[in-house]
DNA sequence: AAAACTCTCAACCGCCGGTGC
DNA sequence: GGCACCGGCGGTTGAGAGTTT
């Protein structure tokens, strides 16, 4: 098959370059994938563009570069992205907007592109199904107070039962096993770096989870400073703001030395991750006694469901956001 | 069963900054 | 300083798989 003609839109802008040297694009085949590998195994990475001419491969550098980085380098984790890692994805956004490759540097094995496209697929879908951007103070402050509590609690309810089944653990603060009542101990100058969060090597970025010396979780300047799409350097925060506070949380089968940071809790339990905290007319605390955002048994692409939808809906209009 | 629709993700593109001549 | 080349990044596309009608 003629590769180089799989993709319309490929085949109709082609250099000059690309037709004199007749250079293959789209999917690659098992035959390219071997090249690129046993090249790289044997010389090692280089100069891309002088790489794909030595091993033989009809591909531009970049098609290499990007072949090897996304797919075939050992290292690369594949499949779905974690709870832990759902969060941290969040979390980061946050801090660095688009900046994929920078998210990626702390989510060993994710590459930028697979973590680009979560947020894509996923993130941006339940801003599609709110009827609001991504970007806008409501959904970001939804994802803080509704979608960032939830994954927390997942990943706990899931540490409860995995310490259920290992009773030699256990968790810094009360728990109990299998529920959703565990309550979060604040730990606001905990700074646990490189933390043995995921496979052992999901590393934070020094001033993750970092406490402000005044908490900010409050309707004047939640969601203003970060989350843009074009960042600038005045507009990148410092400290994030969903990582006001440690919270100890166990995330894999070593709790007691594992701690996970999220945002916008001082000490408050898990079953209240609406709070206090939020009161810029989304009475999140109603939504929370509507009890159907924190029903169990979803799935990660699930944290919202219809209820919430409508029930955020809702609560854009009486409060006329 | 099949058409229509949705979702996922690999791959490409253009732009930009770094480097060497 | 100017130019060319290269690598890296974020944005975008579209094929194919999966789901719904």
């Amino acid at each position: 098959m003629d590769v180089k003609a799989a993709r319309g839109r490929s085949s109709n802008v082609q250099s000059s370059e690309d037709e004199t040297m007749d250079l293959r694009r789209g999917p690659w085949t098992v035959d390219e994938d071997f090249t690129l590998i046993n090249y790289i195994t044997n010389h090692g990475e280089g100069r891309w563009n002088s790489l794909a001419r030595a091993a033989g491969l009809k591909r531009t550098g970049k098609s290499c570069r990007l072949r090897w980085l996304n797919y075939l380098r050992p290292d690369v984790r594949r499949g779905n992205i974690t709870l832990e890692e759902q969060l941290m994805i969040l979390e980061l956004h946050s801090r660095w907007g688009n900046r994929w490759s920078k998210i990626a540097q702390y989510l060993p094995g994710r590459t930028d592109n697979e973590i680009k496209n979560y947020w894509r697929t996923r993130v941006q879908k339940h801003a599609k199904q709110l009827k609001c951007d991504v970007n806008s103070k409501q959904f970001k402050d939804a994802m803080r107070y509704l979608w960032m509590p939830r994954l927390v609690e997942r990943i706990q309810a899931a540490a409860a039962a995995t310490a259920t089944t290992a009773p030699a653990t256990t968790m810094n603060g009360t728990s109990s096993a299998g529920s959703t009542t565990s309550t979060i101990t604040t730990n606001t100058h905990h700074h646990d770096h490189n933390l043995d969060v995921h496979k052992g090597q999901m590393a934070l970025p020094p001033d993750f989870g970092v406490a402000k010396t005044t908490p900010s979780c409050t309707p004047e300047n939640s969601s203003t400073a970060a989350s843009s799409d074009s960042y600038g350097t005045d507009q990148i925060s410092q400290v994030s703001e969903f990582t006001d506070y440690y919270v100890n949380i166990p995330v894999n089968n070593n709790p007691s030395q594992d701690y996970f940071p999220i945002a916008g809790f001082q000490g408050q339990s898990l079953t209240s991750p609406a709070g206090n905290y939020f009161n810029t007319g989304l009475d999140l605390q109603a939504m929370e006694q509507n009890n159907q955002w924190l029903e169990g048994g979803d799935t990660s692409d699930n944290l919202w469901n219809v209820e919430d939808t409508w029930f955020f809906q809702q609560q854009l209009h009486n409060t006329g956001i």
